[in-house]
DNA sequence: ATAGGTTGCGTATATAGGTACGGAGTCAAC
DNA sequence: GTTGACTCCGTACCTATATACGCAACCTAT
């Protein structure tokens, strides 16, 4: 097995180089040592932490929702349970707010249906002050 | 009628004073001209133009999106509708991501219901890498 | 042994939508 | 006639999540 560079790394989990620096700098992930000669090398634990991260991302959790969770590794399972439900929640509430903008939009488009004037639009109307 | 000075704009709409200093900077607002006596004055037109603003971004609109709207002020209805139905577009999409997102949260969840062991959580495993 | 791809590191840029700060000028009230 | 509030202006800062740039050191293949 030949040593991982930083930029094998970053094709082995399909994200950019700069990316891992970020992830760095941010603590997320530990940056290996300088050894005496040559470059970082990165281990599988590494690889892991960033499928862990990517992962909790398409779930929705931000990064520092993420660092979060990654100290959580050895908590009991209704702490996690708690920031998973927050987010549940949250998600949620969004999707309401979406429901109620996207009749907003029907409304506002319903009401062009119904003019025959091209030159003139309702819509631009209804924004406009009282 | 006494002159509107910024903070007076600011409190009638309800928005902060760097607000309407930053949409003038951004150009969505004309910042009035400053008199040889005195403070910048602003014209209900101003008024007007804010309150369109916070209702497009009500209606979820951008800053960026809402500035092509304040240029569309005569344009055909056809091409308002345009914009707005691209909106509402998006709003689904958004919101069907936000379902699947809800789906992957609400089964992690489940797992967490059927575990007995509190000092281990399924959803910190599902996380972790295979 | 040299060309040219990587690495390492610090810093800047990007988006979106503001908020905050510092200092000088100005206005209104007491 | 001075204090305190407000304005003006430029600039910096904020969150979030990266991406990009510049330059020197270094490594590898020919």
């Amino acid at each position: 097995m030949s040593k991982r560079t930083i930029s094998m790394l970053a094709k082995e989990v399909s994200v950019n180089v700069e990316t891992i620096r970020f992830y760095e700098r941010k603590g997320l992930i530990n940056q290996p040592p300088k050894p005496m000669q040559g470059y970082r090398h990165y281990p599988n634990e590494t690889v892991n932490r960033i499928h862990f991260i990517k992962r909790s991302q398409e779930l929705g959790f931000t990064l520092k929702e993420i660092e979060g969770l990654l100290a959580l590794n050895d908590s009991p399972c209704s702490k996690v349970q708690e920031l998973a439900n927050k987010k549940l929640i949250a998600v949620q509430k969004k999707k309401a707010d979406l429901l109620l903008l996207e009749q907003a939009l029907e409304e506002h488009l319903s009401q062009c249906q119904n003019n025959d004037d091209d030159s003139h639009c309702p819509i631009i109307d209804s924004l406009q002050p009282k």
